[in-house]
DNA sequence: CTGAAAGCGCTTACAG
DNA sequence: CTGAAAGCGCTTACAG
């Protein structure tokens, strides 16, 4: 292999002099304008090739004040709910002739403030953005002050004025909750952030109030206050089981978290469903192949991504029009463990 | 929140305009040169603030023939090992100022191609690819013909004659079956690729070594052909279970195999580490989590997409050295499947 | 210490 | 149907 320092490449004025046409004739070519006459064009795609011409884009965005980069920012990969939205996301944007920028902000708002400032430099096209946690309300209104394009996912941030794509976590939670009651349970606990985001809340509130619309009592000891991971999860089920008034059942923040209950509970020699009841929450890849196979709420986050994308594909032509919620409403996945 | 057309944008004329100076000492000032009179920058600076100054970075890439994208290209992240893998990478990445352009090929060799291109044309500082299984081996050499730095990360193409990140799978499965030997196993199955890339052969060859060295025998029919996944692993057990003569222990590709197994196992009322010995390979992060916890061959993933990334960063730095490769020895981590 | 000028590789009116 | 010219926002010698 040949180590080179990168030669100066070939550019359209080197085009042009070997086809024996102007610069602005190969311009044309090579986008295919129809105002070309067929054999010219010929010619000009022949030296292009010869000389090993590479169409230099930034060249071209600088000069028509646009790009073809979209900037994708996920607050957590380590959960496969994130990857799953991102692949949803690429492939529609690969497919649309978009290249997607990635960030990952690992949950820090300092990351996601430089980040943002990047891909502003960069003149991205327009953001997908999984905010942070702590984010402020006002950083959609923020970003489209820029000039930026925007959609919002997973996370809503204060009132939605902006494109978003999320799930509604209140009406899940409220499903996965009836389903536990269904199958005769009363004692239900939940493993999730106390306070914190909205989504957090959401999730809670519809617990609680498809317990309370039942007539059924919960314990503030059943309400966990856990890390939104495996290890969160783990904690949560072995606080419960060191009660004295064990629940029966518990709902899961999510599948990331119900995964660390089952975990939790094979290592005691317990087993979901038959000796606790266990449900999740959006129903990633994994949630059909754990041990046993995990009861869950479905969100489809490819779908998401994929919805997210569009969206700001529409966005992109229409910077005026309304802003277009996709509200997914979550469907009851019914596995071994509940 | 106001939408609006974005306006146009504030360049380092306006700020020359407005700070009464030319548009050279702006651009020096804006790089914190120290030829400029600190009086003289205090001004450019206030100016820029009070303009809402956005640098353009694809300006000043066109202009100096540079960028500070790096592109990073991985086939599947479905699976946790890259996600790591590709945690690592941006993570050095942007504390270094650099960009990186994502891009998941999901083992399609088209997708590879166009994205490839693409990346080109955005005229990327480097690459980090993590090869589709049927990339053609002088793909490497033929990146760096284009000019462009690259580094290859865990797939190996032909000839090392180029920067590379990756593990010793060989020896890595080596240690593994030596693992199952020590414990008193003679029946030890693998799950697989048979056939294909380098990687599987290698820690094919590494189990094949140990039981040759060790004098055991082994079944062709234990050495399972199965897609290198958890539904994969699901049906290599499968399989083997439903052998007359049954593996006392198997050792699987990854991680994400040794839990399709360990899934199934438990379907069947049978436990990893008691019943049958289980090793993956990779210890992702789910391996600590898994029921029973997985026994497995530690690569670090994580720290190998910051190794990929430095190599790129140095590689940057001089175009001319000769390749360097890390090849990380796996270290066995005992849980509790063997 | 600062400015005038040229140029990175492209596109876009405008002529003809 | 094609070409000459201007310009996107920046940086880089070169003067002074």
């Amino acid at each position: 292999m040949m180590k080179q320092r990168a030669p100066r490449s070939i550019t359209i004025t080197d085009i042009a002099n070997a086809a024996g046409v102007s610069k602005s004739t190969v311009s044309l070519v090579l986008k295919n304008s129809p105002l070309i006459k067929a054999a010219t064009a010929e010619k000009v795609w022949a030296a292009a090739h010869r000389l090993g011409y590479v169409y230099n884009r930034g060249a071209a965005n600088l000069r028509h004040g646009s790009s073809n980069i979209v900037g994708m920012i996920v607050n957590d990969l380590t959960n496969p709910f994130f990857v799953e939205l991102l692949i949803g996301v690429e492939r529609v944007l690969l497919k649309s002739g978009f290249i997607t920028l990635l960030a990952h902000t690992a949950e820090d708002s300092t990351i996601q403030n430089r980040v943002l400032a990047s891909m502003r430099e960069h003149n991205a096209a327009g953001i997908i953005l999984c905010p942070v946690l702590d984010s402020p309300a006002d950083l959609p209104a923020q970003i489209s002050d820029w000039g930026l394009p925007l959609v919002v996912v997973v996370r809503q941030l204060g009132k939605l004025d902006y494109d978003f794509v999320g799930s509604d976590s209140c009406a899940g939670m409220h499903l996965a909750t009836e389903h536990l009651l269904s199958k005769g349970h009363r004692k239900i606990a939940y493993i999730g952030r106390r306070g914190g985001s909205q989504v957090s809340r959401q999730r809670r509130k519809g617990y609680l109030d498809a317990l309370r619309e039942h007539g059924v009592d919960t314990e503030d000891r059943w309400i966990i206050d856990a890390p939104i991971s495996s290890l969160g999860g783990q904690q949560g089920i072995e606080t419960l089981l060191g009660l004295d008034d064990r629940p029966t059942a518990v709902v899961c923040y999510n599948d990331s978290v119900a995964m660390g209950v089952l975990h939790e509970l094979g290592n005691r020699g317990l087993q979901a469903g038959r000796d606790i009841g266990v449900v999740g929450f959006d129903d990633i890849a994994e949630a059909a192949h754990t041990n046993p196979p995990l009861t869950t709420m479905a969100v489809n986050p490819q779908h998401q991504g994929e919805l997210a994308s569009r969206l700001l594909l529409e966005r992109l032509g229409n910077r005026t029009a309304p802003p277009t919620k996709h509200i997914i409403r979550p469907e009851l996945v019914v596995r071994a463990t509940a």
